[in-house]
DNA sequence: GATTGTTTCGGGTTTACGTCA
DNA sequence: TATGACGTAAACCCGAAACAA
């Protein structure tokens, strides 16, 4: 439940645009600075909005997915910057209910929830051909695209940006995977160079017994580092391979 | 050149929905 | 059959950048 100051925290506004879907250019921007700051404060916000939308060309709706559309429709519009109301508590509905009658609107989710379209194995085909010839959209691809789908430009704008984001995390993924190989054939060659440097140590000690007095300076390290990597890998390198 | 409004995008999050144990 | 966990994808939110007026 809200308290009094709560109550009194109110914003009113006035809404222009269509009914195609399309968002009407306030809903992002940083220097869109009136609407923004509205949007960014709905939590616990009573709003309301005078709309002024025009149904411009109605669509043709399929009968099977006639739902979907409504849906989206409303769902388009509650997604704009205007949606200030969240929760139909008892005020909210008490608002509701005194401006029903009027043309003032609260765009307030009917439902409480959202409906989620799922795109038919057509236009998932079409969009991912669209995709493949190209990532991105200018608006003109996107409104044909969305006309030979009967979609909303939105939601080719939104299944595009999508599609690039799930892109970029395969494409993350693989090189991780890569990775992750890489590192492990590291790791292998490691352990097959320690393994060789006992040998070379070993074989050290055995000279070093039947040639001369045990030196205090080990074999291997009176050599370069350079020397000894081309020993081991060159001679006896190959001696443990054949192991 | 600075300011403002608009559009688009990336990154992250939320949520509806389907699947499976 | 019911249900909860989980994965996926559509939709959403926000900040940043680019661009035009």
């Amino acid at each position: 439940m809200m308290n009094q100051e709560e109550r009194c925290n109110t914003t009113l506004g006035l809404r222009t645009g269509t009914e195609t879907g399309t968002r009407t250019g306030t809903e992002t921007g940083t220097r869109g600075v009136g609407i923004k700051k509205e949007k960014q404060s709905k939590k616990n916000k009573i709003g309301f909005w005078l709309d002024l939308s025009l149904q411009l060309h109605p669509k043709i709706i399929e009968a099977n997915d006639h739902d979907h559309k409504n849906d989206y429709e409303k769902e388009d519009h509650d997604s704009s910057s205007f949606k200030t109301v969240d929760d139909d508590d008892e005020y909210t509905i008490m608002i509701k209910e005194t401006i029903s009658n009027t043309n003032v609107c609260n765009n307030n989710n009917n439902h409480g929830s959202r409906k989620k379209l799922k795109l038919t194995t057509e236009q998932t085909t079409l969009l991912e051909a669209s995709f493949n010839i190209r990532t991105t959209l200018n608006t003109g691809q996107k409104q044909e695209l969305a006309k030979k789908l009967n979609l909303f430009p939105r939601q080719i704008e939104v299944w595009f940006q999508n599609r690039r984001a799930r892109t970029k995390l395969k494409q993350i993924e693989q090189e991780c995977e890569m990775l992750k190989k890489c590192c492990e054939t590291l790791n292998d060659e490691n352990r097959r160079l320690r393994k060789e440097l006992q040998k070379v140590r070993y074989c050290s000690l055995k000279f070093d017994h039947r040639q001369a007095p045990q030196p205090s300076v080990p074999f291997y390290i009176r050599y370069p580092i350079a020397t000894t990597m081309h020993i081991t890998s060159d001679k006896i390198g190959n001696s443990s391979e054949e192991d």
